[in-house]
DNA sequence: TTTTTTATTGAGCCTGTCTCAATAATGAGC
DNA sequence: GCTCATTATTGAGACAGGCTCAATAAAAAA
């Protein structure tokens, strides 16, 4: 128990104060049991009150789920821009949102798990809140594509709100995929992995990058050698 | 209600059949509601029959879920397994299981929702089941990737699992935005949009100069080619 | 028909969300 | 420092939904 609960003195805290304690429990419990799981009476054990009092502050379960979201996504979405602001290029700046985004996924496991799996609004209730948030966090990712696609940096025929999902969904995938194998989360390695993919595709080209064709012209030059050898036999 | 519920008449039913019956009913609701808003009494008088005898031929709510998305993934496995039979060549075929894919939720958009939000199983729970029945799916694809990695059609630096990872998870993004907005789900349009961004990537290529590197690669290889066997003449 | 089997029932337990009238800690006014 | 008004806090309990189980009666067996 966080909370010393040897006995409970009824005291009164500022507002400010007795929320941001409330919602640091929500927070905490939440991530280590999930939605579904967590009661609001331990939420309101870990944060040294009673139940009828995490109502007082907000008007429901999900409410003060929505609270713990907004407050994670806040951060996430300052941090992503201010990563942004110091990265230059498209390629680097995708590089470096997908890099952050895993990174925090590693760090924050259990919150991440918790907006995977239960921010997605049920339809029904149109959780405009959650949705909202979501929107304003993938429209980073989607400005750079844009901006990539204005430029020439990214192909011209991109839809870049599809790309937008290939990049975010990936992510999530992967990132779940991780989980539930148990393995430990590679940020580096599986943010270059996506990057990669994403950026370079997945055809094998004939000819493409330098590599290719740096490739190709060794055979030719091997070759032409081998003609050479050939020619100055005879 | 769907049944009659004017009086009901305790019936005795084949056990297969009532079980037919209460999984029909449950995903339909399942399907309506949501597996949270889903009461298993309404699945009990959907299928004409008092909430104990759904406890009967299932052990809880969560098995009659995980019996439905069984029932559902059974169906799309091997729908996807039959028509990757008939399709030949790396590309085609992801191209195929995009597009089944995205087909597949435009068509049960109910059922589809509910996967997307309950399957991503509580992993203190560890649902084996679900695990396991995605798993099965998405190996489908990842069998597609791993072969054109060996054959040569894809990049050999791809690593199949991520890109199997992007390819789920942008379709399961793009679908639920779609969802979102309210539009029309275009399977077509969107299974040429995330099908072309994956495999082809997002970078421009200076097509031109790759063209004419090419090009010029092959003209070479083949006067080579003249000379060789020029030579081999004499 | 009688007996046996077991599918079906429905009352009710339990846990968890949420409400509300009562209570008492705090700050304002004197 | 004392009294009062304000309102944060409480805890009992209404309500809903998952799940259990002993009783019941429909079908099958004898």
């Amino acid at each position: 128990m966080a909370a010393p609960a040897t006995q409970r003195r009824r005291t009164r805290r500022p507002r400010a104060e007795r929320e941001a304690e409330i919602l640091e429990a929500a927070r905490t419990v939440f991530a280590e049991q999930g939605y579904a799981a967590a009661a609001v009476a331990e939420v309101a054990a870990r944060a040294g009150v009673v139940e009828g009092t995490v109502y007082a502050y907000f008007d429901s379960k999900r409410a003060l789920l929505i609270a713990v979201m907004k407050q994670f996504y806040e951060e996430l979405i300052s941090e992503t821009e201010r990563g942004l602001d110091t990265v230059r290029g498209t390629e680097n700046r995708l590089r470096f949102v997908i890099r952050h985004h895993l990174d925090t996924f590693a760090r924050e496991l259990g919150l991440c798990r918790l907006i995977v799996s239960e921010a997605r609004p049920d339809v029904a209730l149109y959780d405009e809140a959650i949705l909202d948030l979501n929107r304003r966090y993938t429209g980073l990712a989607l400005r750079v594509l844009e901006e990539g696609v204005r430029d020439g940096s990214l192909r011209s025929d991109l839809v870049p709100s599809v790309t937008r999902d290939l990049l975010y969904g990936g992510i999530e995938h992967a990132v779940w995929r991780s989980v539930f194998t148990g393995a430990p989360l590679d940020a580096a390695g599986l943010a270059d992995q996506l990057s990669d993919a994403l950026l370079g595709g997945i055809l094998a080209r004939p000819v493409t990058a330098n590599g290719a064709a740096d490739a190709a012209v060794l055979r030719l030059e091997r070759a032409i050698e081998r003609l050479e050898s050939r020619m100055g036999d005879e």
